[in-house]
DNA sequence: TTGAAAGCGCTAACAA
DNA sequence: TTGTTAGCGCTTTCAA
C-alpha cells in the first residue's frame, strides 16, 4: 500500500540502509546517490512511516496533555486558551499535541502510566496542580520529562509555570477594599488544588491589609463551572446579611455569581461587586463586563510547551521555575472606573 | 528501562508468545499460565509499549484534526467547543485526539500526506471544507478514513456532518424583515469556505422572500474573527447610507461589529440591529447578548468523531451524511423579544 | 497448550 | 562509500 524504504532501495538498486541514511543526508553518502534517492523517494511519494521511526528512536515527536476533566469540561474557556497556547508553539517545533481527558482520582494515575510507559509521548504537560499532586510525585520518580502549569507544596525542583495567585486576589481586594466595601465573600475553587489555597492566602492577606475581618462562613466552596458559582451566590444571597463585595475565585464561577445576583434583581456594579480571576475572553464580553485578574493564558501555554521541548532536545532552561505577576483588570461590575482598554495579550 | 513483555516472559518462564497471548486473553492459553502472567504483569507494572504494538497492528488508536489556522487561531472559541465534542467522545472509545494547525495553501496537502501515510493516526476529522476541497479529493482517492464537518461542491458521497446554514441564514433575514428592518448589510466569510456559500445563498433567499433588494456593495467580505468583523462593520458605516439590519457571518465578527458600531454611538438593539451565526458561548453574554443562529456545536463535534470511530471499526453508519437544522435564538441585538432562555445543548 | 520464527518499517553498529 | 546484520517491542502464523 504505502510506500517504504525498500520500494525505493529495490527502484534505485540500493540497500535500505544506504537509502536510509541519503534520505537523512549523511556524509557518507556519495551526492550522485543521495540525488538519486531523492528523486526516486519524491516520485514514489516517499513519506516516512513514523511509527517505525518511532520505535527505533524511541521518539515520538509528540507531546501530551491530559486535561483533569470531571464531565465534559473539556471546552472550559480557560483550557482553550492555555491549550491554543501550546498547541501553536509546539507546531512551531515541528511537535503535535496529543490531547485526552481523565477525571482526577480512580485511573487518573493509570493514564499517566499508559502515555509513559506505553512512550506514546514523549513528554508531558501537566495542568491544574495539586497541594499533593501524585500525578507530579511519579513523573518525579520515573523522570519522565514534564512541565507543570501550576505549583504543588513541597519541593519545586521541576520544572514550572505560575501565576501569583496569592498578589492577584490581594489586589481585588484592595481595589474593593478602596470602593469602600467592607462585606466580602468568596467562592472559592476545590480545596485540593493549589491555586486554591495560593487565592485563599491573597484573600486574607488583602482583607488583613484593610483591616477587614471575613467570617469563614463568608466562603463558599464550589468547583469553577458557572453552574457552580451561580449556586454559591444563590446561597450567598439566601443569608439574612449580603455580602457587598463577592470575589470568585475564577471568571467563570464570578459570571454564574453575576447571573444569580441578577436573578434576584440585584444590579450588579451597582448593588453589588463582583469580580473574578483568569481574564477569559468572555470577561470583557460578560454582562456588566467583569472586573478581574488578568493572566496571559495563551502566553503561559506557548511557555509552558517551550520548556518542555527545551527539555526534550536537553536544551538549557534559563528559569526552569517561572512565577508572573498578574495584573488587575476593573471593569463595570465592581462599579468602579474600567480601566482603559489596553491591547492585552490575546492572540 | 521499561517492562516489557521480554521481562514477563523470562519472570515466568514462558515465551514472549505466550505471554501475548496470555495478556490478550486468547482462548488457546491454560488458565493457569494466565493467571500467573496476569499476576506478574501486576507486579513488574508492565504496560504495553503502544508504538511497538502500532507498528504491528497497523493501527494506532488516535485519531487526528488539523486545523486550518491562520495565524494562532487556534482558540477560536467555536474550535474549542467543536474540539471537546470530539475529544470527549473520542475518550470514551478508547481513542486519543492529535490535534495540529496547517495553514491552507502551500504545505497543507503536505501535512496530510504525513499523518496519512506516515500511519500517525488511524483517520481524520476535516473541518471548513472549502467548495473546492483538495484535502478531501486526496483523503478520497487515497481511501483514507475520514469524516467531515461540511460538504463542499459536487459529489457528497464521504461521511459528513454539516448544519442547514441557508435555512440559518434566512431565519435571519425573516427575523429582521418583521422588525420592520429593509436596509440590510452582510459581513460574509471568505468566499471559498463552502459555507460562505451557503449563508449567501440563505441571504439572498430570505430577502427575496420578503421582496428586499440588497445592493451588492453592502456585502462586506472578512475573516470569521472579532477584529475582522469591527472593520467591516467601520466600512459599512464609513458610507452616507447606513443600513438597518447587519449581520455577520459568523459571531465572532458580528461580536466585532457591535463594538464598531458601539464606538460610533450607536445602541445596538435600538440604533441598529446586529445578528450573528453559530450561537458560540460568548454570544449570550455579549453587550448586549447577541441574536444569532444556534448550532449544538459540542453535539456535532461528538457526531463526526462517533461516525469516524465507526468507520475505523468497520461499523455501520446509519446516515453517512447528515445535515443538522439550525434554531434562531434572539437575543437583545436585534432588539426584539428575547427568546425565552432555553436550555441549549452547553455540555 | 505452548514455542519458534518471521516480520511490521525503520535506524545504527559494524564490516567490507 | 556501501551493504550486512541486528534489533526497537509487539503480534501472528505455523509447527510441535
Amino acid at each position: 500500500m504505502a510506500v517504504t524504504i525498500k520500494d525505493i532501495a529495490q527502484q534505485t538498486g540500493k540497500s535500505i540502509t544506504t537509502v536510509s541514511r541519503a534520505l537523512a543526508d549523511y556524509d557518507d553518502v556519495s551526492p550522485a546517490t543521495k540525488e538519486l534517492v531523492r528523486r526516486v523517494a519524491d516520485e514514489l511519494g516517499y513519506v516516512p512511516n513514523t511509527v517505525a521511526r518511532s520505535l527505533q528512536k524511541r521518539r515520538t515527536d509528540i507531546i501530551g496533555l491530559i486535561l483533569p476533566t470531571f464531565g465534559p469540561r473539556f471546552s472550559d474557556p480557560f483550557f482553550s486558551e492555555f491549550l491554543a497556547g501550546v498547541g501553536n508553539r509546539a507546531a512551531e517545533s515541528g511537535y503535535d499535541l496529543l490531547v485526552s481527558t481523565q477525571a482526577p482520582g480512580d485511573g487518573e494515575l493509570e493514564a499517566y502510566q499508559r502515555k509513559v510507559n506505553g512512550r506514546r509521548v514523549d513528554g508531558l504537560i501537566v495542568v491544574r496542580t495539586r497541594r499533593n499532586d501524585a500525578r507530579i510525585d511519579y513523573l518525579r520518580e520515573t523522570g519522565f520529562p514534564f512541565v507543570a502549569f501550576g505549583r504543588t507544596e513541597g519541593v519545586l525542583d521541576y520544572p514550572l509555570v505560575d501565576e501569583d495567585s496569592a498578589l492577584g486576589t490581594r489586589m481585588l481586594v484592595e481595589h474593593m477594599a478602596a470602593l469602600g466595601h467592607r462585606q466580602f465573600a468568596y467562592i472559592s475553587p476545590p480545596a485540593e488544588l493549589m491555586l486554591t489555597h495560593y487565592r485563599l492566602q491573597g484573600l486574607n492577606e488583602g482583607l488583613a491589609d484593610a483591616d477587614i475581618r471575613l467570617d469563614p462562613s463568608r466562603i463558599v466552596t464550589s468547583d469553577l463551572t458557572q453552574r457552580g458559582g451561580f449556586r454559591a451566590m444563590e446561597e450567598l444571597l439566601d443569608r439574612p446579611e449580603r455580602p457587598t463585595a463577592v470575589i470568585g475565585g475564577n471568571d467563570l464561577m464570578a459570571i454564574g455569581a453575576m447571573s444569580a445576583a441578577q436573578h434576584r434583581g440585584l444590579a450588579v456594579g451597582r448593588d453589588i461587586a463582583i469580580a473574578g480571576f483568569d481574564d477569559i475572553p468572555m470577561a470583557e464580553h460578560a454582562h456588566p463586563p467583569l472586573t478581574t485578574v488578568h493572566q496571559p493564558i495563551y502566553q503561559i501555554g506557548g511557555m509552558v510547551s517551550d520548556m518542555l521541548i527545551k527539555l526534550l532536545l536537553d536544551e538549557e532552561i534559563e528559569r526552569p521555575q517561572i512565577v508572573l505577576q498578574p495584573t488587575l483588570v476593573v471593569r463595570r461590575s465592581t462599579g468602579a472606573e474600567p480601566t482603559p482598554l489596553l491591547k492585552h495579550d490575546s492572540p
